[in-house]
RNA sequence: GGCCCGUUGGUCAAGCGGUUAAGACAUCGCCCUUUCACGGCGGAGACAUGGGUUCGAUUCCCGUACGGGUCACCA
C-alpha cells in the first residue's frame, strides 16, 4: 500500500486536479491588468475596515482594467447566520461597490471561475487535497482536542514552541497501513499538510504596502482539511485564489502572519503565489490606548452606522481614501468635481502603520462633500434617507419644490454654505423654515438686545416701515441700516467699534433681533433668502 | 512568552542622508462692509529613546521603551 492508496481510500471520488487546472481557462485581460478580490466570511456585519480593503481592491482593478470579485468563505458552518451573504451585498451596494465578477445572493454566483461560495466548491479541496494526499506531502492526522491540549500544556511547561510540528507531530510519520486501519476503524481525522519548512531558516517576502518582511519558515503541520470535510482558510485560500486566478490579495494586517504559511501552500501545490497588500487595521483611542474599532463596543466600526446617521456614501468613501493616499485631499482640492475614480491611487502609498479613526475629520471631509453637491441632489439624498430613517423630516419634504428652495439657500455659489455634514442635521438645521414647525410664541433666546419691549419696538417698525419683499438685497440691507439708525443705533458695525460708547449696539444687533423673531435661533443662513424663501405672508405672520 | 510589524505636532499625514520638517482636521487670535457656516491671514504645537555608521542623521544599522498583530479542526 502506499500514499496513492490512502488517497483513494480518503477521497474516492475525487477528480484529478487537471480536471480544474483545464476548466478554469487563462483570463484574458489588459497586459498589468490586476486580479483581486473581496472574501467575507459571512456573518452579516461589515465592518468599516472591510469597506476600507474592498474600496481599495476596486480601486487597484478599476485602475488597471481588472477584475474584482466576491468570493464567500463560508467554510465556518458554526458562524453561519442567515442572510448574511444579501446583507453584505446590499451594505456594499449602498456605497456604490459592485463586483464584476463572483458572488450574487445566497446561493448564486455569475462569472466563469465559480462556485465563488467555498461550501459549493468542497470537491475541488478535495481534488487538491487527495493530490497531496497521493505524494505523501498530506496526511491524515488522528488527534483528538484532548490529545492536542495536552501536547500544548506539554511544550507550554518546557517553555518550547507550542504546536503541531517536526518531533511532536504524531501522526506525521504514521505508516500508510496504520492509517488505514485507522480509517477503517471509522478513528476520526483531519488532513495536515506535511510541512517541509524548517524553523531555523528564514523567508524574505516583499508585501505591496509593508515592503521587505522576514519570518521563520513554517514549519507547522497545518489542517488543511478540517474534520466536517470542509477547507480551512488557508487551503481555500491557496486553491481559490489559484484557480480564480488572483494576482492581488488585499486584507487586513492580521494575516501578515500567515505569509509563511500561504507562501508555502503555494509553493507545495506548484502554485504561482499572488502579491500580497496588507492594510493597516484602523484603530480607535479608548482612554490612553489605541485598539481595534471593536464591533461589540464601537457603534462607527459597523457601515450600516454610517447609513443610518445619513453620512452620505461619499463622505465615507472620501475620508477612506484620504486614509489610504494623503495626496488625495490636495487632488480633491484641485479636482472638486471629478470622480472618484479619476483619482491616482497608489496602493504602496497606503502608510504601513495603523491609523486612528478620526470621526471630526470624517464630519469634515463630509461637509466638503456635501457642499458640492447641488440644491437636487441634496433634496434626493435627504428624502431616501428621511423614507427610511426619519419619517416626520419625510413628511416636511414632500413639498419638494418648497424643500429645494430651502436647500438653495446659499448653495451652488463660489461659497456654498458648509453646515450641514450628514443627514440626520438636516431637520433640525431646517425646521424653522416650516410653518408648522415654528411657534412663534416660543421663548426665544435673544443675544444683546433681549428687552422684550426694544424687541417689540423693533420688530414693529421694522415690518410697518422697512419691510418690501420686493426690495434687492442691497436696498433691503440699507433699510435696516435706516431702520438700526433710526431707533439710535450704529448704522455700521465699524463705527460701533470705534466709539463704542456712543451707541447702545450697531445694525448687526438689530439684524440679530429680526433674525432671532423669524426663525428662533441666533445663527442662521443668509437672512435676506431666507426670507424670500419664506415668502412674504409668512414674514410678516412671524414679525407681527 | 516566541515570532512579526510599527513609532513625525492632539489626530491623519508628507518626507527616503544636508528642508526654516509640507499639508489637512482640531485648537487659538485677527480680518472678511448683519449672525452662523465659509473664506483669508497669522499663532501655538512633532521626528519615542540610547548607542553607532557618516563631514552630516527624522531619514541607514543595533539595543531599549511603548503600541499593534499573531501563535485554532475561526476567518
Amino acid at each position: 500500500m502506499d500514499y496513492k492508496d490512502l488517497a483513494n481510500l480518503i477521497f474516492p471520488d475525487a477528480k484529478d486536479i487537471s480536471y480544474y487546472e483545464e476548466k478554469y481557462v487563462k483570463r484574458n485581460l489588459p497586459e498589468g491588468a490586476v486580479v483581486t478580490r473581496y472574501a467575507p466570511s459571512p456573518t452579516g456585519f461589515l465592518h468599516i475596515g472591510s469597506l476600507f480593503q474592498v474600496l481599495i481592491s476596486s480601486m487597484m482593478a478599476k485602475k488597471t482594467g481588472g477584475i474584482n470579485y466576491l468570493r464567500i468563505e463560508d467554510t465556518d458552518q458554526k458562524r453561519e447566520i442567515e442572510g448574511a451573504i444579501t446583507s453584505v451585498i446590499n451594505s456594499l451596494k449602498d456605497f456604490g461597490i459592485e463586483f464584476d465578477e463572483g458572488q450574487i445572493d445566497e446561493i448564486n454566483g455569475k462569472g466563469d471561475y465559480g462556485p465563488y461560495k467555498q461550501s459549493q466548491r468542497k470537491e475541488i479541496y478535495e481534488a487538491y487535497a487527495k493530490y497531496l494526499l497521493s505524494q505523501g506531502k498530506a496526511y491524515p492526522c488522528f488527534a483528538t482536542p484532548e490529545e492536542l491540549n495536552e501536547l500544548r500544556e506539554k511544550q507550554e511547561a518546557a517553555k518550547l514552541r507550542t504546536g503541531y510540528y517536526g518531533v511532536w507531530a504524531k501522526y506525521r510519520n504514521l505508516s500508510v497501513e496504520e492509517a488505514v486501519e485507522k480509517i477503517k476503524n471509522g478513528e476520526s481525522y483531519v488532513i495536515r499538510l506535511k510541512s517541509p519548512g524548517n524553523e531555523e531558516k528564514k523567508i524574505r517576502h516583499k508585501d505591496v504596502i509593508k515592503g521587505n518582511v522576514e519570518f521563520p519558515e513554517n514549519d507547522q503541520d497545518i489542517v488543511i482539511i478540517k474534520g466536517d470535510g470542509l477547507p480551512t482558510y488557508h487551503f481555500a485560500h491557496a486553491v481559490d485564489d489559484h484557480l480564480m486566478q488572483t494576482t492581488l490579495v488585499v486584507r487586513g494586517e492580521e494575516w501578515l502572519s500567515s505569509i509563511p504559511t500561504h507562501l508555502q501552500l503555494f509553493n507545495i501545490l506548484g502554485f504561482k503565489a499572488p502579491k500580497y497588500a496588507h492594510i493597516p487595521t484602523i484603530m480607535k483611542m479608548d482612554g490612553e490606548s489605541k485598539r481595534k474599532l471593536s464591533k461589540r463596543k464601537d457603534p462607527e466600526a459597523a457601515v450600516d452606522y454610517y447609513t443610518e446617521e445619513g453620512i452620505p456614501k461619499e463622505s465615507v468613501l472620501e475620508y477612506l481614501l484620504n486614509i489610504a493616499n494623503s495626496n488625495f485631499e490636495i487632488w480633491r482640492k484641485q479636482n472638486p468635481d471629478k470622480k472618484l475614480s479619476e483619482f491616482d491611487f497608489q496602493i504602496n502609498k497606503i502608510g504601513v502603520s495603523g491609523a486612528l479613526f478620526d470621526m471630526v475629520k470624517m464630519l469634515d471631509v463630509s461637509k466638503n462633500v456635501i457642499s458640492r453637491m447641488s440644491a437636487e441632489e441634496v433634496y434626493d439624498k435627504v428624502n431616501e434617507w428621511a423614507k427610511q430613517f426619519d419619517e416626520e423630516l419625510s413628511v416636511m419634504l414632500q413639498n419638494k419644490e418648497y424643500a429645494l428652495k430651502v436647500f438653495g439657500i446659499e448653495r451652488g455659489n463660489t461659497k456654498p454654505r458648509k453646515d450641514i455634514s450628514k443627514w440626520s442635521e438636516v431637520k433640525e438645521s431646517i425646521s424653522y423654515m416650516f410653518n408648522d414647525k415654528f411657534d412663534k410664541n416660543a421663548q426665544f433666546e435673544y443675544a444683546k438686545i433681549s428687552d422684550k419691549n426694544e424687541i417689540e419696538k423693533i420688530v414693529k417698525l421694522y415690518i410697518e416701515k422697512y419691510f418690501d419683499i420686493n426690495d434687492d438685497k442691497q436696498t433691503w440691507f440699507d433699510k435696516i441700516k435706516d431702520l438700526a439708525e433710526e431707533l439710535g443705533y450704529a448704522r455700521e458695525v465699524k463705527l460701533f467699534k470705534s466709539e463704542p460708547e456712543k451707541w447702545p449696539g450697531h445694525v448687526g444687533d438689530i439684524s440679530t433681533v429680526i433674525r432671532v423673531t423669524l426663525t428662533g435661533r441666533q445663527n442662521t443662513p443668509d437672512l435676506y433668502e431666507i426670507i424670500h424663501v419664506l415668502g412674504k405672508d409668512t414674514v410678516i405672520e412671524r414679525l407681527s
